[in-house]
DNA sequence: AATGGGACCTGCGCGC
DNA sequence: TGCGCGCAGGTCCCAT
């Protein structure tokens, strides 16, 4: 579900609503939903704390949680396929519950059970962010062209990998390609320096316009308030399987990438 | 070392 | 109506 834009404009509204709130408790209903610790721990970690910032990292959202006695941690959220970060929350479809001290609360919804609550003391040291590639908004023409011509596998798949680049999935990947006109399946290590230029460009004008525009609700995403995003509205290719083509009047086409539904247009993007 | 496939989950829509 | 299958904004682990 959530890619960068989604995962930042829920970062971005609960900022404002957030920032200074004090635990009070936390319920949890699900305990899958926790991957760092025992719910008991993660319960005892918590309680007490104040949240002192909230930032994003590719699609992971970051709470950095300031201790009684001075000293902070981290609350990562990874909201895999379905999560929800909902403000104020209600608890009616809640994996789990943070409640704050002003009796307002936050929900953690997942209808799928693949998104991860995890604890950490600093989030830096966990593998993923290890690995994590760079901020698409943060990469130089020249730099991502050298990512390019290290990699063998299809254009598409690349901008998904997560350790390639920070952010990207299925949705952003098949509309930044699109307009730009190159194929999901071209081998990465065969674009020229100018078609890299101009698929950096059309990645970032994708996701500025999709973070404009809230985000991409399809199924399960939606805001902190609860609202949808409007981005899927404006979607040219992807879960347009057999429609019309808006630049060439053809048909998109839908294959399997790596396991993943991959949307482009044959005549268009070469 | 990199790549592809299956596993992890729940729930929906489809065809039979 | 009911069942099985395929599919869904992600990521990890494992065999090759």
């Amino acid at each position: 579900m959530p890619e960068l834009p989604e995962a930042e404009t829920i970062k971005r509204e609960l900022r404002p609503k957030l920032i200074g709130k004090k635990i009070a408790d936390i319920a949890i209903r699900k305990r899958r939903a926790i991957r760092s610790s025992s719910s008991k721990e993660f319960n005892k970690r918590l309680k007490g704390t104040s949240i002192r910032d909230i930032f994003r990292r590719g699609k992971a959202l970051i709470f950095k949680l300031l201790k009684e006695n001075g000293r902070f941690f981290y609350l990562i959220v990874r909201l895999g396929m379905s999560g929800q970060l909902i403000y104020p929350g209600n608890g009616s479809k809640a994996r789990v519950i943070f409640k704050f001290s002003d009796n307002s609360a936050l929900d953690f919804n997942d209808q799928r059970l693949l998104g991860e609550l995890i604890i950490a003391d600093d989030y830096r040291d966990l593998n993923f962010f290890k690995k994590l590639g760079p901020e698409p908004f943060n990469l130089r023409p020249r730099d991502f062209f050298n990512m390019l011509s290290r990699r063998k596998t299809n254009i598409k798949t690349a901008l998904m990998d997560q350790f390639f680049i920070a952010g990207v999935g299925n949705i952003y990947a098949a509309e930044a390609l699109f307009r730009c006109g190159i194929s999901p399946i071209r081998k990465t290590n065969s674009l020229k320096p100018r078609e890299s230029e101009k698929l950096l460009k059309s990645l970032n004008f994708v996701l500025r316009q999709a973070i404009k525009h809230k985000g991409s609700s399809i199924d399960q995403y939606v805001r902190s308030s609860g609202e949808k995003g409007s981005f899927s509205e404006r979607h040219l290719v992807y879960g347009r399987e057999g429609k019309l083509c808006f630049i060439c009047k053809g048909g998109i086409k839908r294959i399997a990438l790596s396991g993943r539904g991959t949307y482009f247009c044959p005549k268009c993007q070469k």
